[in-house]
RNA sequence: GUGGGUGUAGCUCAGCUGGUUAGAGCGCCAGGUUGUGGCCCUGGAGGUCGUGGGUUCAAGUCCCAUCACUCACCCCA
């Protein structure tokens, strides 16, 4: 029979690696819930309807990278590309708008995007990120990127660069947009295709090119933070403010754009050198207009998402799983001994103390291998001679000291053992 | 969606210009002790050489296609 691989863009997280998530989902539940923010969990999938008017029709995410798919009831339903939707949509169907604002909620989970894999990406990769609902404080906007910050700084992630920009609100952003279409219209020709492409439909990402060309073209571009509003100008100055007074570091780039529409003022970026092409561990920014987009009352929100797979890869060095140390192994002879050690086995965990046993019908000497490979503290020998005693052989698997001692005190020492560490 | 690279044991890889039973290291299993680990020694299991076609007397080795992985573009997490 012709095996079954998993999907493209998928990965297994075997029992090695998951000890490093584990670690990065322990860092993360502490960090959030020393700010304020409770776990909201929505469902893995959502109506099209709700990522295409939130994300934006004209986003590359909506436009080409969905998983979507008609269920039998002939819903069009897609896996969720991001996290905020779905926080949102709960937000407003759970009438959570009536609590006490803001409400400040952390999600993480799977998320799915159809595009070719490479370093850093995938068809299903996780996120964690937060949500600020209900203010329009600049403190918040501090606040979600510190709060960020702090995470990287949990893992012993140093290794960033936190970029900043905001790209104004609806008051500002289209005379922006008017003056750099005109800035830009005597060099168009000069554009790359995408770029000709982004000029018309959003202007805005022509800045975001990397292409040296386009670089150089748009070189003496306006910059938005020229001519955002008053109030725009202002909350950014107050961010920066924050930020400055938080002690955390940023570079302001003005060419920062993010991919999804729902973005307005503050828009950040953590970027990442060793993750090759795929840089960005995570960015975030104030999203005024998406919960009135979905339905709600206009509602200020700020929040971020940060993948977890870059990470992880970013924090290769400091970010370690721990392994799970093993109290006892259980090594038994004979079918007199076996029946002890199964049951004693058994009663080491009932105690609280992680046991094994062979299950392969190892020899001796092989189970004494097994045991030394799973790291076992220590070795409990039980052969047909200790049944009959109601003895077991104690062996210090560090010092190869070993003796006789009775069943009940073998327990006994084994729990004081693991309590001193 | 576009382009480059790669696909040989569980893992990392070697297989020269096509030529007899496809190799190494690590890992795994067993033995070296009659009831004992880490080091060492010995032996063993394990491969439709990604898949399908083609060229050839002969293909892991050449050609085509396809799939997968991978890197980059795009976009972002």
């Amino acid at each position: 029979m012709a095996r079954i691989a998993a999907p493209r863009g998928t990965a297994d997280i075997l029992p090695d690696d998951a000890r490093r998530w584990q670690a990065l989902e322990n860092a993360m539940r502490d960090v959030f819930a020393r700010y304020g923010y409770g776990e909201i969990r929505t469902p893995i999938f959502e109506h099209t309807e709700l990522f295409a008017r939130g994300i934006g029709e004209d986003t590359d995410v909506v436009e080409k990278e969905m998983y979507t798919f008609e269920d039998r009831g002939e819903r069009s339903l897609t896996l969720r590309p991001e996290g905020t939707a779905g926080a949102v949509r709960a937000y407003l169907e759970r009438r959570l708008d009536t609590e006490p604002q803001p409400v400040k909620l952390w999600y993480a989970g799977p998320m799915f995007r159809y595009e070719r894999p490479q370093a850093g990406r995938a068809r299903q990769f996780h996120q964690l990120g937060a949500e600020c609902i209900g203010t329009m404080d600049p403190a918040a906007d501090a606040e979600i990127i510190a709060m960020a910050a702090s995470l990287f700084r949990r893992i012993g992630l140093a290794d960033y660069e936190l970029h900043l920009n905001s790209i104004g609100c609806p008051q500002c952003r289209p005379a922006y947009v008017r003056k750099l279409r005109e800035a830009l219209e005597p060099v168009r020709d000069s554009l790359c295709k995408s770029c000709q492409d982004r000029f018309e439909r959003n202007t805005l990402r022509v800045l975001d090119c990397k292409r040296e060309s386009c670089r150089a073209a748009t070189q003496d571009a306006p910059s938005i933070l020229d001519s955002l509003c008053e109030e725009c100008a202002d909350h950014f100055a107050t961010v920066r403010r924050y930020l400055d007074e938080l002690g955390i570091e940023y570079v302001i780039n003005p060419r920062l754009v993010r991919g999804l529409d729902y973005y307005t003022k503050t828009v950040f970026e953590f970027l990442s050198p060793v993750l090759g092409a795929q840089d960005a561990l995570g960015g975030g920014g104030r999203y005024d207009g998406l919960v009135e987009t979905l339905g709600g009352p206009p509602t200020p929100a700020v929040g971020f998402a940060a993948g977890m797979e870059r990470i992880l890869l970013a924090a290769e060095g400091t970010l370690r799983g721990e392994a799970a140390a093993l109290d006892a192994y259980v090594a038994t002879l004979g079918d007199a001994g076996r029946r002890v050690g199964v049951v004693l086995a058994e009663r080491l965990r009932r105690a609280g103390l992680r046991a094994e046993l062979d299950y392969m019908g190892r020899s001796l000497k092989a189970q004494m291998r097994q045991a030394n490979r799973l790291g076992a503290k220590t070795v409990l020998i039980i052969g047909d001679d200790e049944a009959k005693a109601g003895t077991v052989q104690l062996r210090d698997m560090e010092s190869g000291d070993e003796r006789t001692v009775g069943v009940d005190e073998a327990v006994h020492v084994l729990q004081e053992k693991r309590g001193e560490k």
